[in-house]
DNA sequence: GTACAGATTGAG
DNA sequence: TCAATCTGTACT
């Protein structure tokens, strides 16, 4: 059996999809290259309800137009004119729901991403949205790929076990701006992991 | 056409 | 603590 995950996985609500997606691997076959790494921090956004989200109050734009798709669909963007985001959609189509993936730890491909990212540092490689993206070599080339179908990116679970005690639920990053959405425990992450982009 | 903020990062 | 850097979005 396929460890590869399936639709059935996508299209539940975000918040339900960033917390079983920790301990999945992500997976980027890149020119040949495989790349991939163990996901420790995701974030949900909710969509026409969440006042952080791009899609609050069902807006839809060139930029976020993906997130209408059925769960399962790349969402990236950039930030800060910069910075790379690496989101999957979630939910049925039409719901603009997704999940931000925020910190992996490095599994396969540590030399071409300590390359990429210019250090030597296993701890710096993937510790941080922007980073996994950069150590991936993801961009919006990968814009609206569908990970359950893409030959170039998909989610495997390789049947980890993740104790209930070893999650840990806290407010999002960096959304400051978003009233009482920025208090919603909304983001996920492990607990011993050293990969963790912010502690709280 | 113009203005401006932003789901971050790394250097000082 | 703060600058880098530029696209998306709203507004004129």
């Amino acid at each position: 059996m396929s460890p590869r995950l399936k639709r059935s996985f996508f299209t539940d609500s975000a918040v339900k999809a960033a917390r079983e997606m920790l301990g999945k691997y992500i997976i980027h076959l890149d020119n040949g290259l495989k790349l991939s790494g163990r996901i420790v921090e995701t974030e949900s956004y909710m969509g026409p309800e969440d006042k952080a989200s791009h899609s609050y109050n069902w807006r839809k734009t060139r930029r976020n137009k993906v997130e209408y798709l059925i769960g399962g669909h790349i969402y990236i963007y950039i930030v800060y004119g910069m910075y790379w985001q690496l989101n999957i959609t979630t939910g049925k189509e039409g719901m603009p729901q997704c999940v931000l993936i925020r910190a992996v730890e490095p599994v396969e491909g540590i030399e071409e991403m300590m390359k990429r990212r210019k250090t030597s540092l296993l701890l710096n490689l993937t510790s941080g949205p922007g980073k996994l993206c950069q150590a991936f070599g993801f961009d919006k080339s990968h814009y609206g790929l569908d990970i359950t179908r893409s030959s170039q990116v998909w989610l495997e679970d390789r049947r980890e076990k993740i104790p209930r005690n070893e999650i840990v639920r806290t407010e999002r990053v960096g959304i400051d701006y978003a009233e009482e959405w920025a208090h919603k425990l909304w983001r996920f992450y492990l607990k011993s992991s050293p990969f963790v982009s912010k502690r709280l």
